[in-house]
This record gives C-alpha cells, sequence and structure tokens, in this order.
DNA sequence: TAGATATTTAGACAAATTTCTAAATATCGC
DNA sequence: GCGATATTTAGAAATTTGTCTAAATATCTA
C-alpha cells in the first residue's frame, strides 16, 4: 500500500532533505524546520507525507515531537531498483 | 541536472511500468502505448519525462521509434538510498 | 505525390501538490 | 488554571501534473 507512496514521498527535494538530516539522528519538527526557508506547517506537512508513507516514525516527548527513519521501507524501494537494472536472463 | 528530475519521473506507477517494460527489451511508442488504457499522447508524454530524466533513451527507425532503459541514472539514485541506510560512523 | 501508419506537439481542463496564514491542540512551568 | 512554547489542522491560492482531443510531423509504400 505505501510501496507508491514512498516513491511519490521521495519525489520532492526537501522531503529527501528531511530523510537526509534524520540520517545523522533523531530531530524534533521545530528542529527539523529550523533547516528549511518555509513556515513550519509546510515542514508539518511534508512530515506527515513521509510517516503515511512509512518512511518516518515519530513520537512525542513533551511537547516536542521526535522524529527518526524508518529504513524497512527504503528496502523495498532499493529492491525495485535491483529488479530494473538485473538484466534479463539472469538468476537471483 | 537530472537528479531531482529522475526522482520525479519514477513517482508515477505508469512510468514505472514503462521501466520495467523496457527491462526485458527495446519497444516501440506504439509497443509500450498497448499495455496501457490511457491514449497514445498520454504515453507519449510520460515517455518525454523519462527521456528528460535521462532514463530511457529513444532512436527512429523508420516509422517506428524505439525507446530502451538507460542505466546510467538509475546507479545515481541507487546512491542517494544507500547513503540514507548506511549509518552515521560506518566507513564505506 | 497521395494515402496509410507511427508518433509527437499543442492546447484545454480537472485533479493533485505545495505553500501560506490563521486557528486549534498538546504540553510545560509556575 | 494561565501564559508560553511546540506542533498540527484547516482552508485558501498558485502551481504542477496527468489526461484528453485535434492537429502536426515523419516515414513508408505504391
Amino acid at each position: 500500500m505505501s510501496f507508491n507512496e514512498a516513491f511519490k514521498a521521495i519525489a520532492d527535494p526537501n522531503r529527501r532533505k528531511i530523510l537526509s538530516l534524520l540520517k545523522k539522528g533523531d530531530l524534533t519538527a521545530g528542529e527539523i524546520a529550523d533547516h528549511f526557508d518555509m513556515q513550519k506547517p509546510s515542514v508539518s506537512h511534508h512530515l506527515k507525507i513521509l510517516k503515511q508513507a512509512d518512511l518516518v516514525e515519530d513520537r512525542r516527548v513533551g511537547q516536542h515531537i521526535y522524529y527518526s527513519l524508518n529504513t524497512t521501507v527504503f528496502q523495498d524501494l532499493m529492491s525495485w531498483f535491483y529488479d530494473i537494472l538485473q538484466k534479463e536472463g539472469e538468476k537471483s
């Protein structure tokens, strides 16, 4: 269900930037927003799309909401690339 | 220049299907269109986007235009995934 | 050159996307 | 509970995207 959603999610450069930021460690929504020129509601919107695509997870800690990478779906996306690059006739 | 274009190009399921079809071998625009319910101009539009993203190449053979995969950009996209999945602190 | 086939280009239109501002919700510290 | 901080939700506006039909271009065959 989230395979196509994930491809759409990573199509946006701002969202890819968010994912790259999270690679280095978990961040709150506000910390993420600090890296962008957009307003916070816009960043929140992008985070929602990443969350719906299962590319990130969130957890509340007091006033803050921490976002973190969920790498499991990345594996699926990678598989699609592998499949395209694998020549016809080659065996897995 | 085509890194972001490529990510956008593969965000569409019809275009991913075209790429999957081409994996098995080169096809003409018409042969590709036969696999879809869309009208031919729509398929042509998708092919144009894939071409602009350097994901496919085309060559005319008489009346026909053959499309084929160009795998070089796929490598770049894959690299982005690798980079995300690689844990901080791990050495290449 | 004329008609047939293959494909793209042009232009229109609806749907989806991205961003904004304003308001709502949740939590903290006093 | 109140004010401050963090974040999301709601709704609007502008842009982009995906699709269609009609027309244009390119090539083949006779």
